[in-house]
DNA sequence: ACCATTCCTACTATACAAGTAGGAATAATA
DNA sequence: TATTATTCCTACTTGTATAGTAGGAATGGT
C-alpha cells in the first residue's frame, strides 16, 4: 500500500473543503494542510481536471467539491492522484499463483477504500457525533469495527453552496 | 501494494528452491525465473544474508532453502526485499483519521502475507493435491476461498537435503 | 593446477516523485 | 477602465529509489 506524497496531500485538501461551507483560497489549504503552496495549486488543477472538485477564479474566487462529500470515496481521490498503475510484469511459470494473490490484496484494498467517503473520515475525526456511524456502514474510528459491510453513506458533506462554475 | 521487480524475482527464486530436492545454482534460477543473471547473485546473497537460504560454493555447488518451505511465509520474503518502510509523513489534524485506515490496510496485507507459505503457493499451482489444502489453512487457487484462517501449514517443502553450510 | 561456482563492493542509468518558476486568464471592485 | 487577487497552465529542476552491471576475490571439487 503505497501512498505518496502528492496522494495524502490531495486527501487533506479534499477534506479541507469537505468541511468548509464556502469556496476556499488555495492558500488556506496550503496553510492547514502543510501543502507547500505551488505544490498545492498543482495538486488542485490536478483534481479540478478529474472533475472532484470545481473553482471560481478572481478576487473571493476559491475552490469546492463538485459532489457532496458522502458520495466522495477515498478510492476517487487516490485513483486520480496515483494514475493508473504500470502492468503487472510477467510471471514465471512457478510463480504464477503468485497473480491472484496480488490480486486478492488489491481487491480487498479497493473495496475499503471505495466504501469510506470524506464524510465517514471527517464524522470519525470529530469528537461529537461519530457514535451513529455504525448505521450507515461509515467508517469509525479506535474501537475497532471497520467496514463492517452495508452502503455508502450518502449524506450531504456540507459543502454544497450553489454556484456555477466551471 | 507495491510489488518491486525485485521482490518478484526473489520470491520466483523462492519457489524454485522450494520444488527442487538437491542445491540449485544460480544460473539455472535466473534461466527458469528470467532473471537477470548478475542480478540473481545479488538477490540470491541478500536472500542468504537475511538467512533465508543456505549455499555452497565451487563446483555442485548452489543454493537451497534455510527451513521447509511450509515454514516460510511470503512475508518473510518481501521483507528481506523491499526493507523497512520509510517514516510515515505527519498528519494534518483534518487528515488524521486516514491514519488508522492505512493502518488497518497494511494490517489486513501483512496478516494474509504472513499466512501464506511458499509451500502453500507451490500446492496452488500443481494440477494434483490442491484439493486437500483447505485442511491446513492454505492458500486455494480460482475456487475462491483465500484466508479462511487457520494455522499456518507446517509440512516439509520438499527441499531439506541434509548439509551443512553457513 | 584448474575451473566452476558463490561472494562482495561499488558503480551506472533510468524513472518517478516532489517541488519550483514564470507568467497568462479571469473576475470582482473601485 | 485600471487594479488586484485569484485560478490556470506548461515546463523545468532536483532528489531518491529501482533496476541492473562490472570487476574481481574467495572457495571447493576434480
Amino acid at each position: 500500500m503505497r501512498i505518496s506524497a502528492r496522494t495524502q496531500y490531495a486527501l487533506g485538501a479534499m477534506l479541507a473543503l469537505a468541511v468548509a461551507d464556502r469556496p476556499v483560497h488555495a492558500e488556506r489549504i496550503a496553510v492547514t494542510q502543510e501543502i507547500p503552496r505551488r505544490f498545492c495549486d498543482n495538486i488542485l488543477l490536478q483534481l479540478r481536471r478529474a472533475g472532484l472538485i470545481r473553482s471560481q477564479r478572481g478576487p473571493d474566487g476559491g475552490y469546492w467539491l463538485a459532489r457532496p462529500a458522502g458520495q466522495i470515496a477515498l478510492a476517487d481521490v487516490i485513483r486520480v492522484t496515483e494514475g493508473a498503475e504500470p502492468p503487472a510484469r510477467p510471471f514465471s511459470p512457478a510463480a504464477a499463483p503468485l497473480a491472484e494473490i496480488w490480486d486478492r490484496l488489491r481487491s480487498h484494498e479497493n473495496a475499503l477504500l471505495s466504501e469510506i467517503t470524506l464524510a465517514d473520515v471527517i464524522a470519525a475525526g470529530d469528537p461529537r457525533s461519530p457514535a451513529d456511524a455504525s448505521k450507515d456502514g461509515g467508517f469509525r474510528p479506535s474501537p475497532n469495527g471497520l467496514l463492517d459491510g452495508g452502503p455508502r453513506s450518502t449524506g450531504n458533506g456540507s459543502a454544497a453552496v450553489g454556484r456555477e462554475a466551471r
